[in-house]
DNA sequence: CTCATCTGGTTGATGTGTCAACCCAGTCGA
DNA sequence: TCGACTGGGTTGACACATCAACCAGATGAG
């Protein structure tokens, strides 16, 4: 009807296949780690970053930076994870609150690593083999520089930042 | 804190190189597809596959077999598409309506795709160059499979399906 | 000092996705 | 013929993401 493809034969293939891909993946271990868990992405995230830093505790911006979520979206998530006791609010410089990781936060996230860690080693890291994996995250990094650095030049700043 | 990593060194950076470039690339184009043309990412895959078939003309639950998607969010995507005047329902057989693109729909879809793709070639297509793309898409397709029998064997069937 | 600007963060409105429940027309078995 | 089941589809409630607007200190120029 429309008269694409807008992509060659060989573009079009290789790029579905990807996009095909991802979803499945992130599709599949999403729902995992809801339903054996109750955790969402998002709550895995942020509990990764908290845990994997030295002290259990960060502020928001730095979340922001890790999981590159835009401000409001840390904001409005981080209370919803307050209110269900994974983190809680600090006030310690009379200023911007500190993000630190609760006990029951450090559980959950310690129940369900293992095993998230595992399906992507089923799914990604053993389907790959080393060779090919290795690969693909230099390739990865590849494409966010030169992402970067088109943005670098050329996007209007608002288009740049998270937000 | 929590005591990680539960992936070794190298899995570790391949699989977070990966996570960041998937979200660095699809926040790059949707962004640019709500900028340029105030079009979705959701809106866009809806009209690509309608423009694709033959008559501009298809049931609902054939869209969701080529998005993926449950069929609840189909049905209120279409609503809102609807609403928007990118799509019709049309009642045909007496029972399901299929879903028609208007001239709006077809116009709008015709406007965005040539800059997308020219995204996708950008930084897709020719950063990885032909042979690392069509390989990456090769391993896509096994990761797909795998996850496909992955879950015939093992998951309870309500866990297979998309809704 | 004062005013503008920046940064980190919050808020509310709105659009979107998900889940569970439901509807309805066939279909199939008894 | 009747009742259970199935498949395509809708609905409502809720969780979540995004955007724009806003707030409060800090910084810096006049």
């Amino acid at each position: 009807m429309g008269k694409g493809p807008w992509l060659d034969e060989d573009e079009q293939k290789a790029w579905r296949s990807y996009l095909l891909m991802h979803r499945t993946l992130e599709t599949h271990l999403e729902r995992h780690l809801q339903r054996e868990f109750g955790m969402s992405k998002s709550d895995f995230e942020i509990l990764v970053n908290l845990s994997e830093s030295e002290s259990g505790r960060m502020r928001a911006f730095e979340l922001g930076r890790a999981t590159q979520w835009e401000k409001s979206r840390i904001s409005h998530h981080l209370s919803r994870m307050e209110k269900r006791g994974l983190i809680r609010k600090e006030a310690c410089d009379s200023r911007y609150p500190e993000i630190v990781i609760t006990e029951e936060g450090l559980a959950a996230i310690k129940a369900c690593a293992p095993a998230h860690a595992a399906r992507v080693r089923q799914f990604f890291v053993d389907v790959l083999g080393t060779d090919r994996m290795i690969a693909l995250g230099e390739a990865s990094d590849e494409i966010v520089e030169t992402i970067g650095k088109h943005c670098d030049a050329d996007c209007p700043p608002e288009v740049r930042g998270q937000g």
